[in-house]
DNA sequence: TGCACGATTCTCT
DNA sequence: GAGAATCGTGCAA
């Protein structure tokens, strides 16, 4: 069941929170693949100095982030990744987002290894981090804007996460965002393998 | 037009 | 824990 843009469209913390434990899937040419969400990372707009959108700023990389919500905003960092995002808030035309650091690997695992060369055959490895989980989906920026309540790329209902399952903490290098990196805006899923980095840096 | 830098990851020490 | 890889983007000039 393809979650409504309904779950989207409130609170970005909240809608943070809840991703954790839902599915997102990829049906691409090289056949599906799909992984539990199992860490995010929210970015609260124009107030949020860790953000791109920071200081409202729009330009043709974070025009994503302005449309409607439950879209993708994926950009290219460090000159070789890219970093998934949801869209979201109660807002309409505000740039709230929340960055998906790490997935759990439920179907399609030998295209997300195909996908990464350098794997060393370890599941961890496929999608335990924003960069990485990109590339084992087969996300890019083709998908910049994508809507998420339709296929191909979408979020489904997955496993309901106890909220004493629920860590949260700071942000992950995020350090240049002087007293916003103190915001405790992460939330990852406790003692779950997947997480990029299970306790604060 | 030029330049410094990043919502990362891997490797080596 | 530090440094390299690598390039689009944002801002200064």
């Amino acid at each position: 069941m393809i979650l409504k843009r309904k779950f989207y469209e409130r609170e970005t913390l909240t809608v943070a929170r809840e991703l954790l434990g839902k599915l997102l899937v990829h049906e691409s040419d090289e056949g599906l693949t799909a992984g539990k969400i199992v860490e995010t990372e929210a970015y609260m707009g124009p107030e949020d100095k860790a953000s791109h959108a920071y200081g409202s700023l729009r330009t043709k990389r974070t025009e994503a982030q302005y449309g409607p919500k439950g879209h993708a905003y994926i950009y290219f960092v460090y000159g070789m990744y890219y970093c998934f995002n949801v869209t979201s808030g109660r807002t309409p035309g505000k740039p709230e987002a929340i960055l998906v650091r790490a997935l759990e690997p439920v179907s399609g695992l030998e295209i997300m290894k195909k996908r990464i060369a350098n794997s060393k055959g370890s599941a961890i490895n496929l999608t335990s981090g924003p960069g990485k989980l990109c590339m084992a989906m087969g996300m890019s920026t083709k998908q910049n804007g994508a809507d998420l309540c339709a296929r191909p790329l979408h979020v489904d209902e997955g496993d309901k996460i106890r909220k004493a399952e629920i860590a949260q903490t700071t942000r992950i290098n995020v350090d240049y965002a002087d007293e916003w990196k103190n915001t405790p805006w992460r939330f990852f899923v406790k003692n779950n393998a997947y997480v990029s980095r299970p306790t604060r840096k």
